[in-house]
Parts: C-alpha cells; sequence; structure tokens
DNA sequence: ACGAGCTCCTGCTTGC
DNA sequence: TGCAAGCAGGAGCTCG
C-alpha cells in the first residue's frame, strides 16, 4: 500500500496538476475521508474556493498542498487513497470520496476504497502542517540525520521492525519497505533496538532509503498500475520485492522458504536462515 | 517515555 | 450456492 515511494509518485504527479490552479467548487460524496476537517464537509466544501495552490509537498507518507494564503489543504492516502485528474464530465469511478473543480477545467478527484486516508485544511500549514509537525524527517530529505536516528534505535528495547515502522523515529516506511529493509539487513523483526550497534542500525536505515529510492526509480508505471488496481497485493507481485509477499518461495540470497509470521495485527515476511534471531533471544 | 494492543474501513478471497 | 470469517494495514488512541 502507498509507502514513501508511492506517495512521492503521487506528490510529483499532482504538481503538475494542481500548481497554480485555482478551486471553483468543492463537492464532498462521503463525509469519512474529511473527518479530520473538523468544521465539518460543509465548512470544507466552502473553505478552499477562490483559493490557489502551489506545488505540493511531502514528509514520509503525508502529503500537502499549501494555498498561496499561507494555509494549506493535508492528504493522506491511508491504505487506499488515489488522486486523479480527469474531466469534469468523466464518470466517476467507484469510491470516489472528493472533488475539486479547478480553473483549467479539470477536476482533482480523492478515491478511496477503504477510507483510511484523508484530506483537511490545515490553517497556517503551507510549510508544515502541525498535524504533520510531529512526523520524523524520512530518508529522502536531505536534512535526515542516519546515525541520530540509530543512536534512538539503539536505545528502545522494541523490535527493531516496530521502531522503523514508528513515524516519530523516521517517516516513510511501512510493512513492505520495513520488510525488505530488514531482509536486506539480515534482520529478525524482533531484535530489540537495543541489540543493535549504532552501525547497524544505520546500516539499516541506508538500507530502507535504497529499498525506497530503487522503487521510486523503476516504480513508476507498475505504482499507476497499483493505483488503478487498488484492491489487492497482485501490483506488488508485479514489482521485484525480495521477500514480501513470498511465503514459501525461496530466499534470493540462501534458497530457504521464506516464512510469513503474525507481527502486530499484520504479517511479517522473513527469510528464517538469513533472518534468525540471536541465539540468546531464540523463543521456546 | 515507552511498549503493546485495539480500532477504523471495504472488498476480495477462502472455507464450511 | 450462500454466508461468514479472514485478510490487507497507517496512524491515532488507550492502557499499563
Amino acid at each position: 500500500m502507498p509507502e514513501l515511494p508511492e506517495v512521492e509518485t503521487v506528490r510529483s504527479g499532482l504538481a503538475g496538476v494542481v500548481t497554480g490552479r485555482t478551486v471553483l467548487a468543492v463537492h464532498v460524496l462521503h463525509p469519512r475521508p474529511v473527518r479530520r476537517h473538523l468544521p465539518g464537509p460543509g465548512d470544507f466544501e466552502a473553505a478552499l474556493v477562490g483559493r490557489t495552490f502551489a506545488e505540493p509537498r511531502r514528509r514520509g507518507k503525508f502529503l500537502w498542498l499549501p494555498l498561496d494564503d499561507g494555509d494549506a489543504l493535508v492528504a493522506h492516502l491511508g491504505m487506499s487513497g488515489q488522486f486523479r485528474s480527469d474531466s469534469r464530465d468523466a464518470p466517476l469511478q467507484p469510491n470516489t470520496r472528493v472533488l475539486w473543480d479547478l480553473d483549467d477545467g479539470r477536476q482533482l478527484r480523492f478515491v478511496d476504497q477503504r477510507m483510511f486516508g484523508g484530506v483537511w485544511l490545515s490553517a497556517g500549514g503551507a510549510v508544515l502542517p502541525h498535524e504533520v509537525a510531529h512526523i520524523a524527517l524520512d530518508p529522502f530529505d536531505p536534512r535526515f540525520d542516519p546515525d541520530a536516528v540509530a543512536h534512538r534505535i539503539v536505545r528502545r528495547t522494541a523490535g527493531v521492525k516496530r521502531l522503523i515502522l514508528d513515524q516519530t523515529l523516521v517517516s516513510g516506511i511501512g510493512n513492505i519497505y520495513a520488510d525488505e529493509s530488514l531482509w536486506r539487513a539480515r534482520l529478525h523483526y524482533d531484535t530489540p533496538g537495543s541489540r543493535l550497534t549504532v552501525r547497524r542500525a544505520a546500516g539499516l536505515l541506508r538500507h530502507a532509503h535504497d529499498v525506497m529510492a530503487a522503487s521510486l526509480g523503476h516504480g513508476g508505471t507498475s505504482f499507476d498500475r497499483l493505483y488503478v488496481d487498488v484492491n489487492g497485493s497482485s501490483g506488488y507481485h508485479e514489482r521485484s520485492l525480495d521477500v514480501y509477499g513470498r511465503e514459501g518461495l525461496p530466499c534470493r540470497r540462501c534458497g530457504r522458504g521464506v516464512v510469513r509470521e503474525a507481527f502486530a495485527n499484520r504479517s511479517s515476511y522473513r527469510c528464517p536462515s538469513c533472518q534468525a534471531l540471536p541465539d540468546t533471544l531464540a523463543r521456546p
């Protein structure tokens, strides 16, 4: 589902669609995706009219579209959110939730099947919406400091996968790229942060950066297909993932069968031999 | 502060 | 055939 590379793909696509465009009208078709706009759907529809978008920005998996008056339209894609640019009279695809009529005759559409995502207006949020301020820098941010984050990781006792999924430590990583990063680093997801050296933790963060950069680099078209075909993980099988979704298939390094294990109400994939728990932590 | 578990939500897949 | 359960998971929340 959308993690940093996918959200960045959406951000750069949106840039060409909304930058410099003025909003003529807004239509909320389902209230849930605007639940974080506290004044309600009616206010959301009215508040944006007549305002002009600047170039979209991103931190981790959060997107925001700055407005020329210093506020921002914030968006999170959640599990299944998509932005589409369509002609205003084009038929709505299923699960279309919010429409923005733009001054070039196009219509921006927010589509979200599962509605974990949402859009809302953030007063004064053009530079950094306050709803995003608690999110850590992501590995693509030039100010991202892997050594500083590594030092925080090794002071924690939680499993390393939980830690790299903690968006207040490092943002942008989701379940898929967490598993891919751990596979590259040959780490078991339950290895406590405190069992890592700073060097090893920083190495894991570098792997996270690299695997997401590779996805962003080669993934544009397959991501588009994913967003068209949101409802399954089928899109991911098209991609060159090394471990995620490969239950029972041979590890690309050692040939052992990849296992899928329950982790925090979701799944973790790992190679049982490349990514074993350290002996001193082995469970009965 | 930290760690862990729960909840939201829809639609496809699986199993009886 | 029909229905229910399982599964996908980002992030905010609560509880200990």
